[in-house]
DNA sequence: CGGGTTTGACCGGCGC
DNA sequence: GCGCCGGTCAAACCCG
């Protein structure tokens, strides 16, 4: 706001300034002819009265402006004016003197005012010759004769005056772009976060589903059980006696020393570092100490930890389009290193979130080497702090993506961290959306929003939904259904991506690819028209939903102003937080996503 | 002056 | 062991 008064002011569309503006300087002003001095004297004017809009000052005098302060400054010389000292403040004081004897008399203490009204009167314009420069001299009292220094004056100020505004136009330039990588950066996020929650949505009922069918499969619905409770466990679990499990990031596992012993308290290495002593101190990230409700009980302690380091280890990068030096997405990030990566002419900066003290979550950003419109940034670790509904946005589609990634390669009985492990994951309405990677060092998906459709992008007028596909009471809902209905049928061929809300939506299409050794059919999906329609439906039908999208777009349209979206976000977490364990705290934000 | 950025140094993992 | 590379640190610097 206070940023851009000074712009709105300098262009004055509302002519607030219409009226003549008060001139400080003694000369003449050609307000047809000096419009840049214009422009900068109403500034000046707009500066001293901050609250102009309300109040206005009052006009001032037509050309002239009068100083009564210098009525008690005797100590400015005035060698060239003897009348000004007579009249100055000797005047001053020795009339009030008199006034003080002349108490008693209204009619003289009226006459004492006038006298002075009178002083002032004259004193003002014995000031403004005796104390205006040089320069102002000439102009005033040598009318006739201002010439060239006053022609040089006035090309000196309107000089002065084009330099500023070119300094503002070159600064409203840069808010422009700010704004504009914003917009683009939040409207990415936005394409997630509705993306995360149509795939929550689904995986809702297909949990439930998928219960109910195939609960009879002891492994599969061993593996249910198992790996949501684990990813559930990503954030950082506040509500675990008031004890942050916030899981490190892979940076903080690997300086930790060992592999998989971050749950104990053999931590070696570089433990020491202030980064490390933050955490500890703040008692984050120990994942362990969520208590065990599942069945799995044949889970050692080592499988534990070689699961939650791999967790650690998850990353979820985003490629979109922006100009910006990175993306909008609600966080604050303070830049801690940057290095030339091998491969790449663009260097790759390195970021630490900084909304809170001690908070793991990192990001790489680097730009494309082949296309370098393209930023690709790299999430890793979850948050330990409350998130404003704009980075929840992001947050937790990234989050959400680590699940699936993680899901879908530890819950693999055949191997955690199959170096051969690609499944390429298509959105039935798009072409490729999300990649998924898990061959090392660090399991990666990829949210490729270069080419993304717009999943807003609605063909046509849905017809009115039967019932409300998002309606957590009724699991058999139009999207839900179309979301699962391809899924459903290679359910069993992706071991752990049932729990996995990302892959749930985004896997339902692996060409040929081999999911956790599994084949897996290629299978088109022929309700592409549905599945749209079925999200205006739903975005139609679902008030949880719509305030969702409504609090998204409040973000992005009023600069991301937390304060009137939190509400929104938390009834949106809590009203759709049933179908896993995060609880809905704010710690969480990363790891509860809105569903 | 505090917070953020820059940038060279340093560390650990990994392959040869 | 050595070099490469990714990642991090921290002093210097910048900026509002």
């Amino acid at each position: 706001m206070a940023k851009g008064s000074g712009l709105s002011i300098d262009s004055d569309p509302f002519g607030f300034f219409i009226h003549k503006p008060t001139v400080l300087n003694s000369f003449q002003v050609d307000y047809n002819k000096n419009n840049h001095l214009f422009h900068q004297i109403k500034i000046k004017q707009f500066n001293q009265f901050p609250n102009s809009m309300d109040t206005p000052p009052p006009p001032p005098p037509p050309t002239t402006i009068q100083f009564p302060v210098n009525l008690n400054r005797s100590s400015s010389p005035a060698p060239s004016d003897d009348k000004r000292k007579v009249v100055d403040e000797m005047d001053f004081f020795r009339n009030r003197k008199t006034s003080d004897q002349f108490k008693a008399s209204d009619d003289k203490n009226k006459d004492f005012n006038d006298r002075m009204e009178i002083e002032l009167k004259v004193n003002t314009g014995l000031n403004l010759l005796t104390t205006n420069t040089n320069s102002d001299q000439s102009m005033v009292l040598d009318d006739g004769l201002s010439t060239d220094a006053d022609q040089d004056k006035k090309a000196k100020n309107e000089l002065a005056v084009l330099e500023a505004e070119f300094k503002q136009m070159k600064a409203e330039n840069r808010r422009l772009k700010q704004a504009l990588n914003q917009v683009t950066g939040s409207y990415n996020a936005l394409q997630m976060h509705i993306l995360s929650l149509m795939q929550n949505r689904k995986a809702e009922n297909i949990i439930n589903s998928s219960e109910a069918d195939i609960g009879h499969d002891h492994d599969h619905d061993e593996r249910s059980r198992v790996v949501p409770r684990q990813f559930m466990d990503l954030g950082p679990a506040s509500n675990n006696g008031g004890e942050a499990d916030e899981p490190p990031s892979s940076s903080e596992e690997r300086r930790s020393g060992s592999a998989g012993k971050i749950n104990g308290h053999d931590h070696v290495g570089r433990e020491d570092s202030p980064a490390d002593r933050d955490q500890q101190s703040q008692g984050n990230w120990r994942q362990s100490k969520v208590p065990r409700t599942t069945s799995s009980a044949d889970q050692s302690a080592k499988d534990n930890d070689q699961t939650e380091a791999t967790m650690r280890k998850a990353r979820v990068s985003v490629r979109a389009r922006s100009e910006a030096p990175m993306i909008a997405d609600g966080c604050q990030w303070r830049k801690y290193g940057q290095k030339m990566a091998k491969g790449n002419p663009c260097p790759r900066a390195y970021y630490r979130c900084t909304m809170a003290a001690g908070c793991p979550v990192r990001k790489q950003v680097q730009r494309c080497a082949e296309d370098q419109t393209i930023l690709v940034t790299t999430y890793e670790g979850n948050h330990n702090h409350p998130l404003p509904p704009p980075a929840m946005a992001m947050a937790s589609t990234t989050s959400s993506a680590a699940r699936m990634l993680l899901s879908g390669s530890m819950s693999s009985a055949d191997g955690i961290m199959n170096p051969n492990f690609l499944a390429r994951t298509m959105l039935p309405c798009s072409s490729s959306m999300a990649t998924i990677s898990a061959s090392a060092p660090f399991p990666t998906v990829t949210l490729d929003l270069t080419h993304s459709p717009n999943p807003l992008h609605l063909q046509k007028p849905p017809p009115p939904p039967p019932m409300s596909p998002w309606n957590p009471s009724s699991h058999q809902g139009l999207l839900p259904q179309i979301f699962g209905q391809a899924l459903y049928n290679n359910q069993s061929k992706f071991s752990g991506l049932q729990v996995s809300n990302v892959a749930q939506d985004q896997s339902m299409v692996v060409p040929g690819g081999h999911v956790n050794g599994h084949q897996v059919q290629m299978q088109q999906l022929t309700q592409q028209g549905s599945m749209t329609d079925s999200v205006t439906a739903a975005i139609a039908a679902d008030p949880n939903f719509t305030a969702a999208l409504a609090a998204a777009i409040s973000s992005i349209i009023s600069g991301a102003h937390p304060s009137n979206l939190s509400n929104n976000a938390a009834n949106l977490t809590a009203s759709n937080n049933d179908n896993n364990n995060n609880n809905g705290s704010n710690g969480n934000a990363t790891t509860s996503n809105s569903n």
